[in-house]
DNA sequence: AAGGTAACAATACGGCTGTACGATAGCGGG
DNA sequence: CCCGCTATCGTACAGCCGTATTGTTACCTT
């Protein structure tokens, strides 16, 4: 994030400064964009594959799990999308409009867990009395930190499906063993 | 972060750029220092309080849910800390004398959930099939995302201890409901 | 064919950055 | 007294950055 200048960018797109100037008013724009496109990219992937599943009478919790799973910093693909997110997400607080991003995709993402989890409840996957804002919450939380764990120690140090797993099915109880072992 | 410069940081300190560099050989080694710093001290307050709760023998997830949640940033210091250890560890791919701190303190943090997790075995409160390192994994990654969640929506927009708990309760099981209402 | 417009390049410029260097002042030991 | 050491400052400098401006194609429209 440090070496991302104008300069360095035209040169990996092998186009010149004032091309770059042409399309984005101001390097303001430019990491907006950059950011926008990747978390829209991100949650319309999981959007779109909890539909397919939930279309498709699979498992809720099964489809839950795939879907953000993908999410994560597994191959380099993803990790650059992790990469962009969390820079440009930390940025966020002192610019309004990278606040305005990071909220709406915020907010799209627990949307579309919070949906999975009603849609769960009303398979009878998941218990009546449980507040599925609150579980979305959770699924993501750890989800996220589950991102910075792989993005630090490496794809390879542990199974992220294995940490995110009892974490859903806390959720979805009744249908899947609870164990950690 | 991206404000972050010696003459900034000399004028907000009171001192003159040279002082600066007449305790630290680069802009490196400041940062460095300020990283290892911060998270040094999270990782022995969280340290010591497992330690007191431990052989006062109070409830082990009890205490691992206290001491955890105080690294939250649900004030302005602990934001501060968040701050801090968010943006250096974002940075610590490409620089080595960063991502070595980043890699100890995250040993640490998840050496001394271990051993929560497993004091808690003995003590019966924990399922003797359980993996202690996973789930101590699973616990942390629903701290980290937690921490993310809280600076970006605020210290108000939910109960981040709420979110937290039934993820502890999924390891420290029998002793907790395990409900999410 | 003319002309307008969009795509693209080159360069110039003021500002800020990290770093290097020298100066000043206090101060304890010989 | 003076020497070395440390704390502290001021400033100079080369380099990169973001931005503005100007120029050159090439295409589309009429």
């Amino acid at each position: 994030m440090a070496g991302v200048s104008f300069s360095r960018v035209a040169a990996e797109a092998g186009v010149s400064v004032g091309l770059i100037q042409h399309y984005f008013a101001g390097k303001d724009e430019l990491l907006r964009f950059a950011y926008d496109d990747t978390v829209r990219r991100m949650s319309e992937r999981v959007g779109a594959r909890v539909r397919e599943g939930s279309d498709a009478g699979l498992q809720v919790s099964q489809v839950l799990l795939d879907s953000l799973v993908e999410l994560l910093p597994l191959d380099e693909e993803r990790e650059i999308e992790y990469r962009v997110r969390q820079c440009l997400s930390t940025q966020a607080p002192h610019h309004p409009a990278l606040a305005e991003v990071a909220r709406r995709a915020g907010g799209d993402l627990l949307g579309y867990v919070t949906m999975a989890v009603e849609d769960g409840r009303k398979r009878g996957e998941v218990d009546s009395g449980v507040d599925t804002v609150l579980a979305a919450r959770m699924i993501l939380a750890t989800l996220q930190g589950l991102a910075d764990q792989v993005a630090l120690s490496g794809a390879d140090a542990f199974s992220a499906r294995d940490v995110l797993r009892p974490v859903v099915a806390t959720v979805f109880a009744g249908h899947h063993d609870r164990s950690l072992s």
